[in-house]
DNA sequence: GTTGAAAAAATATTGAG
DNA sequence: CTCAATATTTTTTCAAC
């Protein structure tokens, strides 16, 4: 699906603040809340928006540790260990990774100790991994809603960050 | 804060769907509605519930590319590197964390070319750091929404996996 | 702390142009 | 895309349990 500014715009705004009433996003994008409304359900439809959800503060649920765990598959089981990885209590994101590591998860447990309950009782449990290696969250720094929405220019090929010529070749990896 | 039951039920159904009105919310956990607008006002002001947002596909706003990045901070230079971390655009978490890395942080960007960028030229530049690895997503095999909300039991402590014994001692890494 | 009811305000939705 | 009418939801209030 093709997006244009207003289509940003709408996005933009949707991903701010969900609960932002179709008519507040008119008065801000100079448009009749019909046409808001037309556009957000073109963009439901096409997937482009994919949910409404509330964040939820994990302290607040008793997740008090989080981690990001590495893992090294053994040869052709990567099917069969993600299909279980998934299942998993805790385990929040499971994704195929090039690397140091084949996957890269993201966990979430109340303590230290359940952590390890998932780590060794679960994960290390089941098997068809070379090695594993626990990041745990020290704190976090910055924690963006979603991904950045460039305002105005419609073409955003160009320009990632700042600058924007760069001439080396390799893609960088462990330098 | 608190949270009984009741709230988690009503946690769970607006991190899933964060438009599903009081009145559903009320009918599916068998109170009046009245109720659940004064636990969700009370959610919202503990901060428990951080804010609604619309979930939006990355690839629709053309970022086809997403890794997570492992970075090693030079001594003392830890504060400013993450401060600065921060303005890359494309650059949506940063992270603290233990093992192998100090800071581990999420990119998005357009493309391949555009991640070079942001490595090169933004990142590697700024210097305070021994090395990085980038570890880029090749396909993401699950992404919950949030987290885990466990219903029922009011007491969760005891039960982060299925097992739930285990005696090993060492926290895990590396293995 | 919860309920039920009810009225007012705001928002979402629909249909015609 | 807009305007105007309609339907739905949210908000607020309050007496009662």
């Amino acid at each position: 699906m093709e997006l244009d500014d207003t289509d940003r715009a709408i996005l933009r705004l949707l991903q701010e603040d969900a609960r932002t009433p179709f008519s507040e996003i008119a008065r801000r994008i100079d448009m009749s809340s019909a046409t808001v409304h037309d556009r957000v359900g073109r963009l439901e439809e096409a997937g482009v928006i994919e949910g409404y959800h509330a964040r939820v503060d994990p302290k607040a649920l008793g997740y008090d540790v989080s981690a990001f765990v590495g893992l090294r598959v053994e040869q052709g089981r990567e099917e069969d260990a993600l299909e279980r990885l998934r299942e998993i209590d805790g385990i929040t994101e499971v994704h195929l990774t090039t690397g140091e590591y084949d996957v890269v998860m993201r966990v979430h447990a109340p303590d230290i100790d359940d952590l390890r309950e998932i780590m060794f009782d679960n994960v290390a449990q089941m098997g068809g991994f070379a090695r594993s290696q626990t990041m745990i969250i020290l704190g976090t720094d910055y924690d963006a809603v979603g991904v950045p929405i460039p305002e105005g220019d419609d073409s955003m090929k160009e320009s990632p960050g700042e600058f924007g010529e760069g001439t080396r070749s390799d893609s960088g990896s462990e330098r």
